[in-house]
Parts: C-alpha cells; structure tokens; sequence
DNA sequence: CGCCGAGTTGACCATGTTCAAGGTGGGTGG
DNA sequence: CCACCCACCTTGAACATGGTCAACTCGGCG
C-alpha cells in the first residue's frame, strides 16, 4: 500500500534538492517525485489524516481528487477545498492539522515529511520562495472562498462552483464532477437539495446540461458567468 | 500626514534586519519600527488601498483598527478581516491587492515596501519562517472564517464575534466593538438587523449586557461559548 | 432645539431547510 | 440475464431562518 523510498541517500543526491520538487515540478515523473516521500494509495472516502492529528507529513496529489474540511461537534461539515493532482496540502506550522483531509476519488498522493521542510526552507531561497506562494495562494483561496460563503445566494454559488471546477479541468465545457452532492453542499454551505434543485434550475434554463448527475456540460458560460455574480 | 524616514542608512544598518522588525518586533518602538517605512495615519472609513491597486507596499497596524473586504459588483461586501494593534495585512505574492482596506477606526499604520521582502526572503532564514508562518497563519484564519461563514447560524455567528473580539482584546469581558453593525453584518455574512435582534436576544437571554451600542459586557462565557458552536 | 447617522424593533416576505416520498443506475447474486 | 438492492439523486410540500422594508429611538453635535 505504501512504499518508502531513500533514494535520496542511495544516489547520493541532497535532501534538500529533491524536496524542492515537490513544490518546483509538476507530476509528471512519479519516480523522482516519491525520492523523498511515501506513496499512498486511497479508495474514496478513505481519511488521510484527521483534524487534530500530528502534522508530521503535509501531501501532494499525484491522480485523483482529495478533499480537506472541518466538522462541528454536531456533525455539520465544511470543506474548506477540494484537491486534484499537482496539489498540496495538510502543510501547517502548527505540530497539529487544523483540517481533515479524505479521499473523494481513488487517489494517489506522495506524503512528505514536514521536519525536512523547517529544516531546509531557510537556507534554500527558492524552496522559500514557493513555500511562501503556496502558502499565500492558500490564503487567497480561503478569502474567496469566505467571499463565495458570505454573500452569494444559492444559484451564484454552484454557478461559481462549476466555473471553479470547470477550470481546474483545464476549461473543458464538459466536466466531470468528482464528488457527490453533499460534498458539492458542504464546500458551498448548502443543502444537498438545494444544490440538486439549482443544478436541475440551471438546466432548466438551458445554462448546463446534465447527462448524467456526475456529468455535467456548460452549455452557456457567459450566462453562467453572469449568474455567479 | 507621512513622513519618510531613512534612518537605516543614515545608522548604517542593514535595511535586511531593519525590515525583520516588521515581523519580529511588537509594536512598542515606533520610533524604530519607522525605519523602513512610512508611518501613516487614516480617519476613519477611508481607504488604505483598493482592490486591484499595485501591492507595492503592505501594512502593519500601531494603533487603531482596519478591515480588509471584497465588494460585488451590485455592492454586496464581505470583510474578510479586522486588524488590530502589532496585525500585519495587504501583502499578497501577485503585484495588485485583491482586497481593500480601509480604516475602521482613527488608526496609525506604517506602509513597508513589498520589494524589499522579496530581495531579502531568501536570504534571511528568520525573516523566510516569518513569512511564511505570517502566510501560514493567515490561511488558517481565512479558513476558520469559511467554516464560521458557511455552517453556522445568525446566534452561533455573533455569539462567536464576540468571543473573537474578546481574545483580541486581551480576554476581557467588558469590550469596546470598534466596528459598527453593518462592519459586523458584512463580516458575518448577515444583514445589520440580523446582528441587532441577535445582540437583543442574547442581551434578553442575560448572556451579554450593552451599556451602550459599541459596549459589549459578556455576562456567561459558557452560554456564549455554547452558543458559538 | 433640531438634525443626522447609527441602532433597534416590528411586520411581512423570500430563500433555503427540513421532512418525506419517489426515481435512477450500477453492481451483485440467484 | 434478470431481479433486487442500495447509495445517490431528485422532487414536492410545509416550514423556519434570516432578509427586506419601514417606522421609530437614541445620542452626539451644530
């Protein structure tokens, strides 16, 4: 299920070098990418780690889709973002992650140790460089993210979630939605029905098409630009 | 209204460790916290920067109060943050500010140059986990926010406001809300009559006592922290 | 004193939730 | 191969929470 590699030691190649890959290079080589990190393998649904739990290893996505959240005593959940390949997340400076992260698809993902990252990030100015700008970006995202949250009504908010998810497949106008409704809900702050009601709304009037319910084809993007607000 | 100082030169330090003050040191010292930057002062509800503007330089607050928020189009607003004595905001690794701020009471900031960050990030190891811790918290807090935003109902919401203000104010139970309703409203994603009746009702409940709108007693701690969620 | 902005309160309304009843489709076992 | 099952999804009707609109209060200040 997991494997690890010392690659690092064995080719006599610096630790540190190598765990700038994963933030300098995409995923297109699995071997290099695995020198300083374990793979994992998760069927859906599968916990990655928990919230609370030690944050000893921070993740990067090879395939599929993960994603992190929070839950209230009562059993409300959040997600906080939905993670595909090339991706990373569970970094914290605390020694605790702050989120969950579980599988929504099958997925791979190569886990790194954070230790390595405190060791070498101030010595190696690029690696610093891009841990900051991951770091930053992640920020960003949550801010809209509370933006999306906070003030949009329940169609602007899956309008904007399919233009979301629709970029990152790359712009494709048919996409394929890895997750179910309640994950769709959960990330938007909604019910399960009201996200099953405004996707039906929306191919009512024609914006999307739904051949099946995790198919979904956007047939106006300037219209469902202007509903996401 | 801003004074430029050149201190750093004129003492001969360098302008690196001068810079890590802005990170490293509290506020006490203004006189050499001045150093690099520009110590400004804003009245109320005017803007510091507005969304989209160059990100030349970001911020740290000396006294007073600021909000960081987006607007939409059709006016609706989310205020992302408020920021307080010693809080750092308005630094982003793109070159525009995706967020405006504006002060929320008479506040004094200094301004920093963001391209001195970037020249010295790399070098300086303290200066690089600073940031980066700096960025690292500001996504945690973004992300808090999200699940305060997008699972939680109006009580919950106030009730844990409250409680928010309250730590920044050093834990005291008898506090001074900077803001107005409407400040609190957009940061909660509520409307300013939700706020109202909810500090009513929680006022009736004797869990709070408003001696007057912006003074805020927290009568039952426990009721108030049930009641956050 | 009267004005004005901020805050409160009330009545009504809309959006989204809740509860409940079907529908659909992919996988399994007879 | 078909029937059944189960998880996921959809749809409907009643309801609740918070939004909207409007009137009113309060406190500071010219």
């Amino acid at each position: 299920m997991s494997t690890q590699f010392a690659a690092s030691k064995i080719r006599n190649i610096p630790e540190q070098a190598i765990l700038a890959q994963a933030f300098l290079r995409p995923v297109s080589e699995p071997q290099s990418q695995a020198a300083v990190g374990t793979v994992q393998h998760f069927d859906p649904d599968r916990e990655i780690f928990s919230e609370g739990a030690n944050a000893d290893y921070f993740y990067k996505i090879v395939s599929g889709v993960a994603r992190t959240c929070k839950f209230l005593l009562d059993g409300r959940r959040q997600i906080d973002a939905f993670h595909v390949a090339g991706e990373i997340f569970g970094l914290e400076t605390g020694t605790s992650h702050r989120l969950s992260a579980e599988a929504v698809s099958e997925c791979t993902i190569i886990a790194y140790r954070k230790s390595k990252v405190d060791m070498f990030a101030g010595n190696d100015a690029a690696l610093s460089r891009e841990l900051l700008s991951f770091a930053m970006r992640g920020m960003a995202k949550a801010q809209d993210h509370s933006m999306l949250l906070g003030r949009r009504s329940a169609v602007e908010k899956v309008a904007g979630f399919l233009l979301d998810w629709a970029g990152k497949a790359d712009g494709q106008k048919a996409i394929t939605l890895a997750m179910t409704r309640q994950d769709i809900a959960d990330y938007l702050g909604l019910t399960i029905e009201t996200v099953s009601r405004t996707l039906s709304l929306l191919e009512r009037d024609a914006v999307i098409a739904l051949p099946s319910a995790r198919q979904v084809k956007l047939c106006n993007l300037d219209a469902l630009e202007t509903l996401s607000g």
